[in-house]
Parts: C-alpha cells; sequence; structure tokens
DNA sequence: GAGTTTGAAACT
DNA sequence: CAGTTTCAAACTC
C-alpha cells in the first residue's frame, strides 16, 4: 500500500521543477496527494467511520482518513499558513485535531473566507478550499506567476493541458472575482456573509465533530451513520436535487443547512457552481481530487438546475434526457416499498426522498431517520454492497489507446453484472447500460447488444444490432443511446456519464482503453458510500475523475482506494480473466464461475467483507 | 397519462 | 442456491 508520502513525491516531484517551487501554493499543491493519501486509510477504520449504527465510535476515535487529512492539513497549515494566515490555518487544523479544533473550527465566527459551509452543510466542497487557499495566496503573495504555476499543477493532475485549463480557469475566475464560493446553505451565492465561515455556528459540538470526521471520511452515506448529529437538523430537505452518488449528503446539506441558515437550499443548482462546488457538506478541501473534481462537476452541473417537473416521470426524463443521467435528481414514485428498499431509487442512491418524488408512504426522509437506519443495516447486513456503485472502474482500462475517446468505455463495469434477457442490455432496464458501461463477463445477459461494450468484449457495432437474438434492435434503440448519452454518438457510445464511483476492474477486453478518463462525469448510477469515504462531500463531484486520476497517479492501483485499501476486494484487480471483463473477488479468482456469478451476482457479495458497509461489523 | 415491459430486489 | 414474487423504473402507446 502506499504511503501518503510516496503519493507526496509522485505528485509532487514533476511539479517541483516548476519555477514557483517556493510558492507556498505550490507546496501546498505538492503536497496535496489525495489520492494517495486516501488509498492508505485503513479499511478497517474507515468501516468504523462508516458505522452510521455507532456513531459514538465515530467521534471517539478519529479514523485514518482523519489522520491523513491531518497531515495534509498540517501541510497546509505549514506551507500556507504564512501567506493565508488564518484563514488557512483554521482549515488546517480541522483535519488535526478534530477533538480540540472543534470549537475553533464551528464554534468561531470570526474565520473569514472560509469556505467551508461545514456547519450548515452547505453543498460547497472542499474543492473550493483549494481555490480559496489559492485565492488568499494569490492575493497575499502577489506571486507574479501564481497562475502559471496553477496552470502547471493542475495540468500535471489533469494530465493534459486542456483539461488543466478548465480548472485554471476556474481559479483565475474565482481569483479575479474575489467572490467566495460560500456554503451558506448550499448556495454558491456570495449572498451569504462573506466572513461566515462557519455556518454552523449553532450547531452543536457533536456535530462539529462530525463534520470534521467527514472530511476526513467522505462518504455518500456518511450522513446516514450519524443520525442525530448533523442530522439533527433534518428536516424535509428542500432540496430537489440530489446526485445519485453523493447519497446523503446533500440531504445532509439540507438538514444542516436548515438549521444553520436561511439560505436556500440550491442543491438546486440554479447554477452548476453550486453543483460541482459546493455540494459538499464539507468545505474543506481534501485534496486535488476535490478541486479537480469540482472544476469537473462544473459543466456538469450547469446542466444540474433545478427544475419542479409536474410529474416525476417528467422530471425524470427531462434530466434524463438533458445528459444529466442519473446525476441528476433522485426522486422515486415507490408506491409499496415506502422508500425503504433498493426499489425506491433515492433509497438506494443513499438520499432522502425530496419533495419531487412521489412516493406514497415514504419513510425515506429524515424525520423517520432511525427507520431509515435501521433499514440499510438491514439491507447491509445481507448484502454489504447494496449500497455500493453499481459500477465500478478498471484502472487497467484507463491506458488509453489512441484517441478515440469515444469508445467502450471497458473500463467501467457494473460490479455484479446484468441478468437482462430481453432488452439486449440497449434500455436503460439493464443496469450496465444505464450506467453508461459495457457488459462483462459478470453479466448473464442474453442477447447482448451493450453498445457500451458487449459481454463477449466486442464493440458495439450498429451493423450488428439486427444480428442480435433475432430481437429487434432497432434504431429506435439506438436512439434510446444517444438518449442515454446525447453527448455521444450512438455508434460511439461513451460512458460519458458513468456512475459515478467505479471500481476499478482489469480488464483485457478490447473495449477497454478508448475512453478518456478526463472526460466522463460520473452521472451515473448510484453510488454509495464508499467512494465518499474519500470525498463524501463531494457529492456532485465526479468520482470518475478522481478514480481516474489516482489511476494516473498511482498504477498501482487498478481499484479504486476505497476498495482498494479498504477491503479484500483490492485484490480483485489480479483476478483477471482472459477475457476478463469481470470483476473478481479477491478470494475468488481462481475459478471462472465465481460464485458471484452463479448467484447472478447477488449472494456473493455477502462474501465480500471489504466494501466499507454502514453497518457495523462488530 | 395509462398501461405494459423489464429486470433488480426481495422473498421463499 | 434456485425459483418465484414483488416492485418500481423504463418504456410504449
Amino acid at each position: 500500500m502506499d504511503t501518503p508520502q510516496k503519493s507526496i513525491t509522485q505528485i509532487g516531484t514533476p511539479v517541483s521543477k516548476l519555477k514557483s517551487e517556493d510558492s507556498p501554493v505550490f507546496n501546498y499543491i505538492c503536497n496535496l496527494s489525495p489520492i494517495k493519501t486516501l488509498k492508505s486509510i485503513p479499511i478497517a477504520q474507515t468501516l468504523s467511520s462508516l458505522n452510521f449504527t455507532s456513531p459514538p465510535s465515530v467521534f471517539s476515535s478519529p479514523h485514518a482518513v482523519s489522520h491523513k487529512e491531518s497531515r495534509f492539513r498540517s501541510q497546509i497549515n505549514k506551507d500556507v499558513a504564512a501567506s493565508v494566515g488564518e484563514e488557512v490555518e483554521e482549515e488546517a487544523l480541522i483535519g488535526n485535531e478534530p477533538s480540540q479544533n472543534v470549537k475553533n473550527d464551528f464554534s468561531t465566527p470570526k474565520v473569514s473566507n472560509d469556505v467551508r459551509g461545514g456547519g450548515n452543510g452547505s453543498c460547497e466542497d472542499g474543492g473550493m478550499d483549494l481555490l480559496k487557499i489559492c485565492d488568499n495566496v494569490k492575493k497575499k503573495s502577489d506571486t507574479p506567476d501564481w497562475e502559471t504555476l496553477i496552470a502547471a499543477t493542475t495540468e500535471l493532475i489533469y494530465g493534459s493541458p486542456s483539461e488543466s485549463e478548465a480548472f485554471s480557469c476556474l481559479l483565475k475566475r474565482r481569483s479575479n472575482s474575489g467572490a467566495r464560493v460560500r456554503g451558506g446553505g448550499g448556495t454558491m451565492s456570495t449572498s451569504a456573509p462573506v466572513s461566515s465561515t462557519v455556518v454552523g455556528n449553532n450547531e452543536t459540538e457533536s456535530f462539529d465533530a462530525n463534520s470534521i470526521l467527514h472530511r476526513g471520511v467522505r462518504r455518500r452515506c456518511l450522513d446516514f451513520e450519524v443520525p442525530g448529529n448533523n442530522q439533527q437538523t433534518l428536516g424535509e430537505s428542500s432540496s430537489s436535487c440530489v446526485v445519485p452518488s453523493i447519497g446523503l449528503h446533500l440531504n445532509a446539506i439540507a438538514m444542516s443547512s436548515k438549521e444553520n441558515n436561511n439560505v436556500p437550499n440550491e442543491y438546486s443548482l440554479s447554477g452548476n457552481v453550486k453543483v460541482g462546488l459546493q455540494s459538499s457538506t464539507s468545505p474543506v478541501l481534501h485534496s486535488q481530487q476535490d478541486a479537480v473534481q469540482a472544476v469537473e462537476e462544473f459543466p456538469k452541473s450547469l446542466a444540474l438546475v433545478k427544475m419542479k417537473p409536474a410529474s416525476p416521470k417528467k422530471k425524470r426524463r427531462k434530466s434524463e434526457q438533458s445528459g444529466e443521467g442519473e446525476s441528476s435528481c433522485k426522486r422515486c414514485n415507490c408506491k409499496k416499498s415506502k422508500c425503504l428498499k433498493l426499489y425506491c431509487e433515492c433509497f438506494a442512491a443513499g438520499v432522502y426522498c425530496i419533495e419531487p418524488c412521489s412516493c406514497i408512504d415514504c419513510f425515506n426522509k429524515p424525520i423517520h431517520e432511525d427507520v431509515v437506519l435501521a433499514t440499510r443495516k438491514q439491507i447491509e447486513s445481507r448484502n454489504p454492497l447494496a449500497f455500493a456503485p453499481k459500477v465500478i472502474r478498471n484502472s487497467d482500462s484507463i491506458i488509453e489507446v489512441g484517441d478515440d475517446t469515444s469508445k467502450t468505455p471497458a473500463s467501467a463495469r457494473h460490479k455484479r453484472g446484468c441478468n437482462c434477457k430481453k432488452s439486449n442490455c440497449l434500455k436503460k432496464y439493464c443496469e450496465c447500460y444505464q450506467g453508461g458501461v459495457g457488459c462483462s463477463i459478470n453479466c448473464r445477459c442474453e442477447g447482448c447488444k451493450n453498445a457500451f461494450g458487449r459481454k463477449d468484449g466486442s464493440l458495439f457495432e450498429q451493423d450488428e444490432e439486427n444480428e442480435v437474438s433475432g430481437k429487434r434492435v432497432t434504431a429506435k434503440t439506438q436512439q434510446n443511446a444517444e438518449l442515454f448519452n446525447p453527448v455521444a454518438p450512438p455508434s460511439t457510445p461513451i460512458p460519458y456519464r458513468q456512475p459515478l464511483s467505479q471500481l476499478a476492474i482489469s480488464s483485457n477486453n478490447r473495449l477497454l482503453p478508448p475512453v478518456s478518463h478526463f472526460h466522463h462525469g460520473a452521472s451515473g448510477s448510484s453510488s454509495s458510500g464508499i467512494y465518499n469515504i474519500r470525498k463524501p462531500d463531494m457529492s456532485m463531484v465526479s468520482h470518475s475523475r478522481i478514480e481516474t486520476i489516482t489511476e494516473d497517479i498511482d498504477d498501482d492501483d487498478d481499484m479504486p482506494e476505497n476498495l482498494l485499501n479498504h477491503s479484500p476486494m483490492t485484490n480483485m484487480k489480479a483476478v483477471v480473466s482472459p477475457n476478463s471483463k469481470r470483476v473478481s473477488l479477491p478470494h475468488l479468482d481462481s475459478s471462472e464461475e465465481t460464485p458471484w456469478r452463479r448467484n447472478g451476482g447477488r449472494k456473493l457479495i455477502h462474501s465480500i467483507p471489504s466494501f466499507p458497509s454502514l453497518t457495523p461489523h462488530h
């Protein structure tokens, strides 16, 4: 397992060549290694923290993540404090000594410029911290080539000028405007008092602690785990949009914001920025990832405009058509499940149902928090991965082959695979297709024609459509694909919006590489938990990006850090069958026909404890 | 908008 | 673990 230092070195080395080495920002950035850092997080601790049933434990012992972050924060404190001053210092403290800093962190209104939405659970995400810091540095240090530095750094991160450009632009824009994205109420607007950093002034200490903790371990479902804490303010979320992957994240935000501010919840994203940049309960920048993701999400978010469709269906479709895919608001129409089963998209996504939902007898609301948590726990006990992202990504596939980024995203696969019989995996009935990924050997589908990649490993070919199982796969179907991913031509389905989190799966599949990891956002399916462990607050941010970056940085890992380091599944990468699109479990790798597969991929999950479960594993 | 189809989730 | 039922999304008309 890589040590944080290693990652730092990796990232920092190249950057160190820059002339701006002495820049606080430079140092700060160089030392940022969110990805690596997170990887090293002991799973046990992570799981522990995830245990929503036992919030106390969480507070009692800050997990590794906290430490990691602490380190990170420390660095910030050291390197940036000088330039940024107390403003940064406070943030640095967050990770260091949660218990001690809780008060300082949230109870002290004095902090200015703090991007943190923390207390009120604003939607801001950590990414803003970096921006903010940079901003501050720029102001105070007057570094002439600040922008250059940023550009260089971001390029490093992104791996390409074009990618980094977006980031740089964002930074510039921010610095130029001088505006601070603040959390107040999760709005991106600067309407909130700039000086208010901690929105959660009124928050209880426990909440603060929790917030801190969350900063260290960000997961989508995190909010669930701390009933009574930051959720104390739970109320019906006024917000309407929740990115799937963020899970209760936003809900938490809503709750928090409710208590702390009157700022309208706007996860509703009237602007992309809101989504991408503020969608987090934790304002603290955890890493470059955050920043990167924030940037990445930026464009995507644009599309995310809160709307109140007349009906759930319309809303849903609208979002889908807009290309938002699952990254758009979750809403359900549950009638019998009380929104307490995985049938419910909201519940499955780890988010509370909100106004736009048309569910009946819904229990998936803050007021029924206990029920929700209990149910979640139960479900997780049955299937630890129940709330895990359905699509996993293969880092191996990340290796791009050529410039064709429009090809099938072999890099991602549905964790369990589908079982389609009639849809030919060409409709959203198919989870693989829905997730924007190709089918794999994990799938038991019949007549697979998945436009994102067929089970047999063949790439999608329009000409072949007609041949599949004699079923009529017509242009209409093709249209479906387009609808799914407006951005990509039917013939070249891109996992443009893959499920937020995707586990890396080794794949030899020829479908592999084409996809540029920098492109997709994660609109995919719901994500859950573990991914958020890394950056729960980045809810609206694309996890894909994070993973991608991670992969780029560290070739050692095929798996998302969370899984990689936190679970037995870590070995999955090594378990790749020749055909291998299939994700094998660590201990199952020896056999091709894993239980997982035999079961249709359902029950096998039980044997995969690795996935950070919200449920206490004691 | 109502009804149908589909396949995941849940149950037996 | 396989088969069946339930469920709600996806889809069609």
